[in-house]
DNA sequence: ATGATTTTTTGATACAGATCAAAAATTATT
DNA sequence: AATAATTTTTGATCTGTATCAAAAAATCAT
């Protein structure tokens, strides 16, 4: 629970009720690696924040998964079209390791938008990052190699990327699995 | 002005103290087509809502113009992460046509959050709409061919792909020139 | 542990799209 | 209107990465 004030406390300040608040609607849950958390046939109706592990966001492409992102501690995660607009949306979420979380229910969270003002800047604030990081990868996705693509995803994701299968790398970076299997061994 | 505090009421109720206070700080501005409207060695202070006409955010790579977007009436133009947190940032913003805006200070906008909740809450709404294009677009950029690509550029930007100049498009899919020019060519 | 799956690696070949070059068309400037 | 500058098109060639195939390695399940 910590963990997930903590977070809150980087971008507004907590007040011993919201914190309350907060805590009494969060869930703590753990699933096994390999386990669905979110299917794209659902409304999305929870938001993850990681306490340990890794999740996976993907989607489904002439049968084969690709991977949209990756989350780890200290991370929300959500379908995020579906959570928001409460509709259905392509994306899978699934745990690439045991995995613990708090989660939240959309129903708590429009409670603490409309009881708590700050929220709604936490979501904007953070929200904000988050299109920082897709502007970021959107840039590095473009005219660079395949190779200049896994350094950038190493370099982003440097606590991580030794965590994750090797093709689950190659979807999100839009390249082969043996194409990638060949830049990790030469160099 | 119609048009900007219309834009505001489609997402949150618009009281005529917060309608006043925004009409009050917005200031009318119009830029020549070609026009520099944001430096990247500069820090982004203004945010602009376009009335009439087309703007362009872009980059640089290897002294190379690459246009991240593109942005036309009724939309919001800065330069997203040095707006926001207030640094230098790699993109610079320039007018594809003419184009009249709604100019609004960082210090405003920061007054208007600061004395309406409900603009906190505009602000995560509409990045929420952001955070799904963004999505799309990476969807849309993996795992497929650049006729695919330019296809469903048109579709997005149905209204005004035909009003951006060929090279702009391809920089922004992430292909050459002659292999967009090919594209266009054949059926 | 042992066999069965799954994942990763290695090899051979093919092709979409890049690059280089230059002509044609369009747009801007005097 | 004429000239200059820019943008787009067309052509020829080259290359990075996909694809197809199969072996090797790692992981999972009984």
């Amino acid at each position: 629970m910590t963990a997930l004030l903590h977070h809150f406390s980087q971008y507004i300040t907590l007040s011993d009720d919201l914190s309350s608040e907060i805590s009494n609607r969060v869930k703590h849950q753990t699933f096994k690696k390999g386990h669905l958390l979110h299917d794209a046939n659902k409304i999305c109706t929870h938001s993850y924040f990681i306490q340990q592990g890794l999740l996976r966001l993907y989607f489904l492409k002439d049968g084969k998964e690709v991977s949209e992102y990756f989350c780890c501690e200290k991370e929300w995660v959500n379908s995020p079209r579906s959570f928001m607009q409460q509709k259905t949306d392509i994306y899978y979420i699934d745990a690439i390791e045991d995995t613990t979380v708090f989660s939240l229910h959309v129903q708590d969270l429009v409670f603490l938008f409309n009881h708590f003002p700050e929220m709604e800047r936490y979501a904007r604030l953070s929200m904000g990052s988050m299109v920082g990081h897709f502007l970021e990868r959107i840039t590095s996705m473009r005219f660079t190699t395949a190779r200049e693509k896994y350094t950038h995803f190493c370099e982003t994701y440097h606590d991580i990327y030794h965590r994750i299968p090797l093709g689950m790398i190659a979807s999100y970076l839009g390249i082969t699995q043996e194409t990638l299997s060949r830049i990790r061994a030469d160099k």
